[in-house]
DNA sequence: CCTCTTTGCGATCGACGATCGCAAATAAGG
DNA sequence: CCTTATTTGCGATCGTCGATCGCAAAGAGG
């Protein structure tokens, strides 16, 4: 059974009986209210009703699950999102306006939780995929194509900001630095020559800053998914 | 502060006092039965403990959180992993080998949970990006190539993963019913009109498998991130 | 004013991760 | 063999969570 999505649930207005004191929007501002200053963990119901002045049950006549309430959250946060510009490149475009994303997804570490245990499917969320498509327009590509290359950014730049966040990402500084004594011992004791080879080689400690790495990459796998025409 | 792995804190042999019950090893047995039974949400130290007959609090004298045991889950399955065969021809051996993890991922549904979480560093992970790094032994590119190369096809494979998902998966047939309404409307009020186009177009409706649709996207991608030499 | 409908929300439930303190079990020292 | 030091087992418990229930409160229609 798939799960019920809010976006099919839409608030009652019925205009009959007792007036509702807040809407889905309040709540959503007080969820991401909480969420930027403590991350996602601390958006619970009684802090969120707490923040907005009222109970926990109230909540619940706005919202079905806990997991509405992020829906909102991170339709809401892309809704904010301001794309990058459109010069008429569509190759450098969807590079930059990506990277824009990652430094989105940087800016709002809740969100980058949210949106990992729930794929985002709201309205502002099919209003980026229009609009990225629309970048597309002229390239002679197929639209599943189009969708696909989309699919595999969007996802791309959520792993990326993932690997590379403070504390869990794998390509994190500490991270590493505290996991030095395995992968050192990994390929210091001679049982894992290629990634001794692999890390040691050149490129390893090039200046190269996260952002243009990423930008690398996504321009070489545009290259292998949407083929200059 | 970084998290602290277990990797980190090996079991303490001290041979002095009363002896262990149990291992880490039988604790991660009965935590994999149980998430294979019942999935990752219904792993919880008293349901653990009492698959193993103990109660909740002596997990803690072998594990130091929840996550610990996550960690041993996740490394223990990959270190199940059967690597796609070697045979010579690098390129399709990767997508053999990627698309091998996507069955095990669909087979386990909780190890893709626990992986969305938890990005896993463990010795059977670091084992087998050893693996993958030793089918590219002759290709030319630098080691960070090959490492950046690893690390987007894995990711790509836990994303697409994720997005098949039944129930939850963006491109689950049951997911997109019913999010049709909102989708529908999107597409049909004349609002997103490449987004019409897109889902309208070619390919859309095609007989490709779930399995050949990566394969074939992979390929690309690798296509561009490491170009025949 | 009375009724009907909807909302507000304190009280509460069951389950969770984690901690504490003591009993039990073993190895070493004499 | 007994004592002491050290480690493990684990029942009891704490604080917090998502969610539910039942009733009071607040409008709208007659």
């Amino acid at each position: 059974m798939p799960r019920e999505s809010i976006w099919l649930r839409p608030v009652p207005t019925s205009g009959i009986g007792r007036p509702a004191e807040w809407s889905r929007e309040q709540i959503t501002a007080s969820a991401i209210a909480v969420a930027d200053a403590d991350g996602l963990a601390a958006v619970t119901m009684r802090r969120v009703a707490t923040e907005l002045g009222t109970g926990a049950a109230s909540l619940y006549r706005h919202l079905a699950t806990r997991g509405d309430l992020l829906d909102l959250m991170i339709d809401h946060a892309f809704g904010e999102y301001e794309p990058a510009p459109d010069t008429g490149d569509w190759r450098a475009d969807l590079v930059a306006d990506h990277l824009q994303r990652l430094r989105y997804l940087r800016s709002r570490p809740w969100l980058l939780d949210a949106v990992l245990d729930r794929p985002p499917l709201g309205p502002n969320v099919v209003r980026l995929v229009e609009r990225t498509l629309a970048r597309l327009a002229t390239h002679p590509a197929s639209g599943s194509a189009k969708m696909e290359t989309i699919g595999v950014l969007t996802g791309m730049v959520q792993t990326y900001a993932q690997n590379e966040r403070p504390g869990t990402g794998v390509l994190d500084e500490d991270f590493i630095a505290a996991q030095a004594a395995i992968l050192m011992c990994a390929v210091d004791d001679g049982t894992h020559p290629h990634l001794a080879a692999a890390l040691s080689g050149p490129g390893s400690g090039t200046g190269e800053s996260a952002d243009d790495r990423l930008a690398r990459i996504l321009r070489l796998v545009l290259d292998g998914l949407l083929p200059e025409p």
